[in-house]
DNA sequence: ACGATCACG
DNA sequence: ACGTACGTGATCGTT
């Protein structure tokens, strides 16, 4: 017997934004009207058992019953941002739910549920309307219940037409002429003046209908005669607006709607995000929210772990290989201690494979009976499911151990899912999947100066937890994957890539001590000049370094115009002290400080302490997991902030070679990838010419924003446009944009404005991507990369326009670094398919840099923007620019 | 541990 | 009216 549930989305969400308090999960996001929502849910779930279920909502503002009476709904409050942010929300919680939902453009959800409830009259349905809303009560019969929320959203009141009945004394149809009557404030339905429920039943009981109540006006008197006379045409037109519209073109068959159950998984997922723990609980929908490291000790204890610890265990080490020759699914943990890969300790490791779990410490590999093991490790066809296993196989290969064979990575996938969620520990991605607890890393070793690794029983059981939680994520994160459309960003650029950048990283680049120690007591040499100057202009010595000592020497003893405060005190940054340079001699001169000693410290120094003794490499650190728009990050050094833009800075490259005599540093960089992205995206006919042209962007903007030709464009003009572009990169602002140019915000927003006039199709890409990002709370890149937005629908403005901005920007720099993550694989393949020599270095977002010999010169300077350029084809043509020399500095 | 500052794209 | 440009990491001084 089918039952079907049909839910006014819009009302319910309405009925339980009001009748909760106002509750927020950690991310900050609202979550009463979704918590609301979802009791009244699990309740009618359980109390009325339907086989088909539908959540209709209100699509868009403007309906039919608009036309003809724009007033409609009109001295209705704007929905509370509070409430509009949960929509979003509701609407993926419903498909954790495996709810189907459906909303139509130009109708409201009474209109749908109107239309489903004739076709269930029709087919002898019996059929529940959940509602807060009254007016539903029309659509009772013999076969359809109304169910009315009272006092907030979990009870509810049945309405069957003998109850309507027996409360109005009316027939269902009768509801229409009711509302028709007495109008309906929050709708903005008039009525008539001055009839309210009761006058409108009473008029009802004697005449049935408005129509008749009209034909029958001489039997009314005073001021209900009069009233009722000089509103006939409102009462019609409200008992137009009040009737619930049947016939809505819906296309799909009603077995769309069929409900059989939630995924316990999917929903214990989304209930963790919503913070709402008492559902979890109330479903048993995981592990007990109670003490970790209880549960940790419970799931433990259920898991078979087997300690492989010396040739005495050679039966267990033989046993664990047989498991991995039987079957592919396995769960690798590779612990290391510190964070600089390079320099990692590996303490440990574990592998799951089917139902045991086995942990050895590293030594263990070193010893010959475990000689297989690390045959299995080193080997590309046995495939090894972990976690960041780049870091692995980085301090695997410093301890001389191979590493091939990586078939997934739940950390580089979970980062993927979502690249802003903060908590990127096994143990967060295993709780947010409500599988078996597993501790935290900060609760077992301790954090900070605390660290400790634990006594062995401890480590290996936090490691075979950590082993058997991958295993069980992986098939878990995979299927993600796949329905967020990300498994071929995954499988084909992001897997294929953690393996290139692990070679790079092994690979590093020769720095010259040599260089970098000329560079420094020539920095030293004139540090010392400055600060004897510095403090001769202050009268006294001080900490030039300390903002709060300088701030002191500047605004309080020297007198000197403070013009920004920081929290704790006056600002001194670069900005400030610009504006200061014309008070006094001692500005220039500590912008001068600041400057050598930035490089002194952190790049003459800092760098120097990156050298390895033994090759004079540095190896930096690519992170892939970082970057909340897919862009790498670099550590330990940086290497994608070395200087360039100071003449003086620029020299530390100097210090960066290749590896190998008579070899050359070979640097490609993209040419105005990010406007170039946007123009394809965007689509805008004007920018998509100027790169088919190949002109200069700035120049091209600076011409069309101020109307005039290309010989008319002076240098200042250029550099106002160029500001323009970045901030259109950025998410413009006419505010950001005045402080850049040093204008004011009337003429940065006249600036803007011109800009969009001329880019039309830019303006649409900003309008369009800000409403989508609103819908669906995510924003895309072109291969599919996703960023959430969370504050896309927050009250707050600043929170929201930074949100706002961010949904521009992201797909821009987010497909530039697709881009880019793709011309590294197409490039690793080229120069392996062509044996060549010549190895690929560094990435700095748009910039590639390579080490090639000689004889290599000529093809790599066709070949590498060749590949970069055609990365991935766009409707405006990628450039890139190459160049080379005997050190980094000279690449240029 | 955190904020201010500044290096890069 | 609200007050900001997007994304990172290293160093220093202060708490």
């Amino acid at each position: 017997m089918e039952k079907w549930m049909l839910i006014d989305g819009n009302s319910i969400a309405y009925r339980a934004f009001f009748s909760m308090p106002l509750l927020t999960n950690a991310a900050g996001q609202h979550t009463n009207a979704v918590f609301g929502f979802t009791l009244m849910l699990l309740k009618l779930l359980d109390q009325e058992k339907p086989t088909h279920v539908l959540v209709a909502f209100d699509a868009g503002k403007i309906t039919f019953r608009h036309e003809g009476y724009t007033e409609y709904k009109g001295g209705r409050e704007k929905t509370p941002p509070e409430l509009s942010e949960q929509f979003p929300v509701l609407k993926e919680l419903l498909n954790a739910f495996n709810i189907s939902q459906f909303e139509l453009s130009g109708y409201e959800a009474d209109d749908i549920i109107g239309t489903l409830t004739r076709v269930a009259d029709e087919k002898g349905v019996s059929t529940v309307v959940v509602t807060g809303d009254k007016d539903m009560l029309q659509l009772a019969s013999d076969k359809v219940t109304i169910a009315v929320t009272r006092k907030g959203v979990s009870e509810v009141d049945l309405y069957s037409p003998e109850a309507i009945q027996e409360k109005y004394g009316l027939v269902p149809l009768q509801i229409i002429d009711l509302k028709g009557l007495m109008g309906d404030t929050s709708d903005n339905i008039p009525g008539v003046p001055g009839v309210g429920e009761k006058t409108a039943l009473k008029l009802l009981h004697e005449h049935g209908s408005v129509e008749n109540v009209l034909d029958n006006l001489d039997k009314l008197k005073g001021k209900l005669k009069e009233n009722i006379e000089n509103h006939k045409d409102d009462a019609i037109m409200s008992k137009r607006l009040a009737t619930i519209f049947r016939e809505v073109p819906i296309e799909q068959g009603t077995d769309e709607i069929r409900y059989d159950g939630y995924d316990a998984v999917k929903l214990a997922e989304a209930f963790r995000k919503l913070e709402f723990k008492s559902l979890i609980e109330r479903l048993q929908l995981g592990a007990d929210a109670g003490d970790a490291e209880e549960a940790a000790q419970a799931s433990a204890a259920e898991l078979s772990i087997h300690v492989i610890e010396s040739d005495k265990d050679e039966a267990l080490l033989e046993q664990l290989l047989q498991t991995l020759e039987k079957t592919d699914k396995n769960g690798l943990y590779i612990e290391s201690v510190g964070e600089n890969p390079h320099h990692a300790e590996l303490i440990g490791m574990a592998v799951a494979a089917e139902e045991a779990v086995y942990a050895l410490p590293i030594t263990v590999l070193e010893q010959p009976f475990a000689a297989k093991l690390r045959d299995w490790l080193e080997q590309p066809s046995k495939p090894k499911y972990g976690f960041d296993l780049h870091k692995a196989e980085l301090a695997l290969t410093w301890r001389g151990i191979g590493f091939k064979g990586a078939a997934f990575d739940v950390q580089l996938a979970a980062y993927l899912l979502d690249p802003t969620e903060a908590s990127q520990t096994l143990s967060g991605i295993n709780e947010k999947h409500s599988l078996p607890a597993v501790p935290s890393d900060d609760a077992v070793y301790g954090k900070g100066a605390k660290f400790k690794v634990p006594a062995a029983a401890t480590l290996y059981r936090h490691l075979a937890l950590k082993a058997e939680a991958v295993r069980r994520l992986v098939p878990i994160m995979t299927e993600e994957l796949g329905r967020t459309g990300m498994s071929k960003l995954y499988f084909d650029l992001e897997q294929p890539l953690s393996r290139i950048l692990a070679g790079m990283e092994s690979l590093g680049i020769k720095v010259e001590k040599r260089e970098l120690e000329t560079l420094g007591s020539d920095l030293e040499r004139q540090l010392t000049a400055i600060i004897s100057d510095i403090y001769k202009h202050a009268g006294t010595e001080f900490n030039i370094g300390s903002p709060k000592q300088l701030g002191e020497i500047l605004f309080d003893k020297l007198g000197l115009p403070a013009k920004k405060k920081t929290k704790t005190g006056y600002s001194t940054d670069a900005e400030v002290l610009e504006e200061l340079a014309p008070y006094h001699e001692i500005i220039p001169l500590i912008l001068h400080y600041r400057q050598l000693s930035k490089l002194q410290s952190t790049y003459v120094e800092g760098l120097l302490k990156e050298i390895r003794e033994e090759t004079g490499k540095v190896h930096t650190y690519y992170r892939q997991t970082i970057a909340a728009t897919g862009r790498l990050s670099s550590q330990f050094p940086n290497l994608q902030n070395i200087p360039i833009r100071l003449e003086e800075g620029r020299k530390i490259r100097k210090a960066f070679v290749p590896s190998e005599p008579g070899w050359y540093i070979l640097a490609a960089d993209y040419s105005q990838i990010e406007l170039r992205v946007l123009a394809h995206i965007s689509g805008d006919a004007n920018l998509k010419e100027a790169f088919i042209n190949d002109m200069d962007i700035h120049t091209k903007t600076a011409m069309d924003v101020f109307g005039v030709t290309a010989e008319q464009v002076d240098s200042n003009m250029r550099r106002q446009a160029k500001a323009v572009n970045f901030g259109i990169v950025y998410g413009i602002s006419d505010f950001g944009l005045s402080q850049n140019l040093g204008i004011t915000r009337r003429d940065a927003g006249q600036f803007i404005e011109q800009y969009l006039e001329v880019f039309e199709g830019v303006r649409r890409f900003m309008d369009d991507i800000k409403t989508q990002a609103r819908k669906d709370g995510y924003v895309t890149t072109l291969l599919e990369r996703r960023r959430y937005l969370n504050d896309i629908n927050a009250s707050n403005f600043n929170i929201r326009s930074f949100a706002e901005r961010t949904a521009m920007n992201t797909p821009i720099q987010g497909t530039a670094a697709d881009i880019i993550k793709l011309a590294m694989v197409q490039m690793d393949a080229a120069l392996r398919e062509r044996k060549l020599k010549s190895r690929m270095l560094l990435q700095v977002h748009d910039e590639l840099v390579f080490e090639v010999p000689e004889d290599e010169l000529e093809l790599m300077k066709s070949l590498v923007p060749e590949v970069m350029a055609g990365a991935l084809t766009l409707d405006v043509p990628l450039k890139a620019d190459v160049n080379y020399g005997v050190n980094w500095y000279e690449a240029k």
